[in-house]
DNA sequence: CATCTAATTAGACAATAAGCTAAATATTAA
DNA sequence: TTAATATTTAGCTTATTGTCTAATTAGATG
């Protein structure tokens, strides 16, 4: 959990997440897409795959990757949690 | 919004938003549930501050600290847009 | 005004992170 | 098996970040 809002806070990795949820692309066509060597991206792909917010599968010559939706909801329940009710849980505010 | 996932990288940065969650406290307050030093937990405030993540108001020799949440949601937009229907608004999906 | 308390600012330092180039690995194809 | 393509791994450099202590600012109080 730590890993992934880690992961979040890099502004080409969020770029990244965004491109495959229009739909799943292979590392090269994920580097096309930015000013950065490919090393940098294939970097920035393994912190995605560690935090579980991307799974990589080979297929032959290329190495697709896809989003893993489970972690980033797990991340949203944070907010969800942040944004409930004020105190909930401990002061007693009941009226 | 960068910075609020910048701000939201770091873990302590993060208890921080939830002891605010429960009720607003001061500086001090704050310091006091963390083994960090007063300056260091300072300087996490005004990371979170920057990133408009809490609000700060001075009473008397204390500042007080309360959560922000419109940043929040605003953050937890980003998920939605990112769990919602695979493809949207690119791709033509209709069956 | 002198002093005490609360909090921040300044400056230093070690650890982390993002970027690069060059080299290595894996797969396909000639 | 040699060559070509896709991707990762290794090693290095620079920038950023989290932490500390010491010094400063701001308000409250005798």
């Amino acid at each position: 959990m730590n890993d992934a809002f880690k992961a979040l806070s890099d502004p080409t990795r969020r770029k990244i997440l965004q491109l495959l949820k229009e739909r799943d692309l292979t590392a090269g066509e994920i580097a096309d897409q930015f000013n950065i060597s490919k090393p940098s991206i294939s970097h920035h792909l393994n912190i995605l795959k560690q935090a579980q917010l991307v799974q990589d599968e080979r297929q032959g010559q290329n190495i697709l990757y896809s989003l893993n939706l489970s972690v980033m909801q797990e991340a949203m329940g944070w907010f969800l949690g942040m944004i409930g009710t004020k105190g909930d849980g401990h002061d007693d505010e009941r009226k």
